[in-house]
DNA sequence: TCTGGGGTCCTAGGACCC
DNA sequence: TCTGGGGTCCTAGGACCC
């Protein structure tokens, strides 16, 4: 029987400040998304608070005050070096590992006794906690939905030690276990359609289980149908080792203060179309279309609201940033009207293709090419060593009055020698 | 005053072809 | 008076995830 492990890290974004200030422990704390506008990570006291994900931190600061809440902007490139550690210990683990986000990933724990599969998890949790200081739970079941499903349960149950094993329990007690859980909770199933099943009578897991594949596959998709066979051990949703190459990059950003005037948009497209480039070329992929967009603050529909958006083919495939930037702003003024506050711009490329595979233009300057090629090459290198946005375009602005709000963000601890922490010895 | 960002997959429907 | 049908490809939009 296969066996896989889910292995999680516990409010990451709020645990990664805690290590650096274990003040905070058992202290309530919030991470806030870009912009420092919703909650995107919480302490397991603001749960308690009742505090939802994804609510804007201005409806919330009645709570905050009264409970003393800490409240920190995100700070990614922290975020990003902790799940860095984290993921190359859980690595160490099993032959094989898929890498599912920025704080979760599956193993293999294929051939692994049953009897010894309990002990592993609390070893994989122990060394973690003592290797990068971090909280994880693990997840173990034989399809991926069953590790999640289990992880889930490790999480909500002190009981289990932060680690629940489903492969080997007997099925009076998973039966009891699965009719507890609602199918909201289940990975895969979102608000829609758990109001579509909840309306057929399917309230819990135990049900989700227990209907027939083939019915839900017309009521709602192949998605669903994939969800009911994998709780039941059928593998449809295999590991994946290697992670596949993106088929689109973006980036998108709400403004700090709003934007009027098309110079202040420029800046933001050309700082973000920077920013998408590089990640193409990280990938070495070449891109067809680039997409834009703009647009007003939908919450205030006191105010004239415009979105546009719009797709620019390239005439050849590209990763320069130049040739980029140049079409993201043929774009831009196609699609600007004046009169608007805008709140929000985006740039999008889409239709990627692989560097390696460049077709030939009949009329390529070959040279031309090659000078391309090393400028971006020497421009990444540069930004490499000296730190992102060393070499920046001029049309990104220097004042950016647009830029997102940070006003609570902590160190680059681990991954900027300037804000390393400090200890001092007496 | 203040409401995130980046990704994937699936499906329905239109365009087009023979 | 008579007005097909099936296949493929593409795209927009929805749903979902973290």
């Amino acid at each position: 029987m296969t066996s896989i492990a889910l292995i999680d890290c516990n409010n990451f974004y709020v645990s990664c400040e805690r290590v650096f200030n274990p003040s905070l422990n058992n202290k309530p704390v919030i991470v806030l998304s870009n912009n420092d506008g919703c909650v995107v990570a919480r302490s397991q006291e603001v749960k308690d608070l009742g505090i939802k994900m994804g609510v804007p931190l201005f409806k919330i600061q009645g709570l905050v005050k009264r409970y003393r809440i800490t409240v920190y902007s995100s700070n990614y490139a922290l975020y990003a070096d902790m799940s860095n550690r984290v993921m190359r210990i859980a690595s160490e683990f099993s032959p094989s590992q898929e890498i599912y986000s920025i704080d979760e990933c599956f193993l293999d724990m294929k051939g692994f006794k049953q009897a010894e599969i309990n002990n592993y998890g609390q070893q994989i949790r122990k060394t973690i906690k003592i290797f990068v200081g971090l909280p994880v739970c693990v997840g173990i079941g034989s399809t991926k939905t069953l590790a999640k499903l289990a992880n889930h349960i490790a999480k909500k149950n002190d009981g289990h030690n932060g680690v629940c094993v489903l492969n080997d329990m007997d099925s009076n007690h998973l039966t009891a276990l699965f009719s507890k859980i609602g199918v909201g909770d289940v990975w895969g199933i979102g608000k829609s359609t758990q109001a579509g099943l909840i309306n057929l009578g399917i309230n819990s897991v135990l049900d989700l289980k227990q209907a027939s594949p083939r019915n839900l596959r017309k009521q709602f998709s192949v998605v669903v149908e994939r969800i009911v066979k994998e709780l039941n051990g059928e593998t449809c949703i295999s590991l994946e080792k290697m992670a596949p190459d993106r088929k689109q990059f973006a980036c998108s950003r709400s403004f700090g203060s709003p934007a009027f005037s098309l110079n202040e948009l420029s800046e933001a497209i050309i700082a973000y179309t920077t920013r998408v480039a590089r990640k193409l070329r990280q990938q070495k992929s070449l891109v067809n279309t680039v997409y834009i967009f703009i647009e007003t603050n939908p919450f205030k529909q006191e105010e004239p609201q415009y979105f546009q958006g719009v797709s620019i083919a390239l005439t050849q495939a590209s990763s320069d940033t130049r040739i980029l930037i140049k079409a993201a702003l043929t774009g831009l003024k196609n699609i600007y009207k004046s009169g608007f506050s805008y709140k929000k711009a985006g740039v999008v490329l889409n239709d990627l293709s692989s560097s390696s595979q460049k077709q030939k233009g009949l009329f390529d300057d070959i040279g031309q090419q090659e000078k391309s090629e090393s400028l971006m090459h020497a421009i990444d290198a540069a930004n490499d060593m000296l730190g992102s946005g060393s070499i920046r375009f001029l049309g990104e602005g220097i004042k950016k009055k647009w830029d997102a709000k940070t006003k609570n963000k902590t160190p680059a601890y681990t991954t900027k020698i300037e804000e390393i922490p400090v200890a001092l010895a007496h």
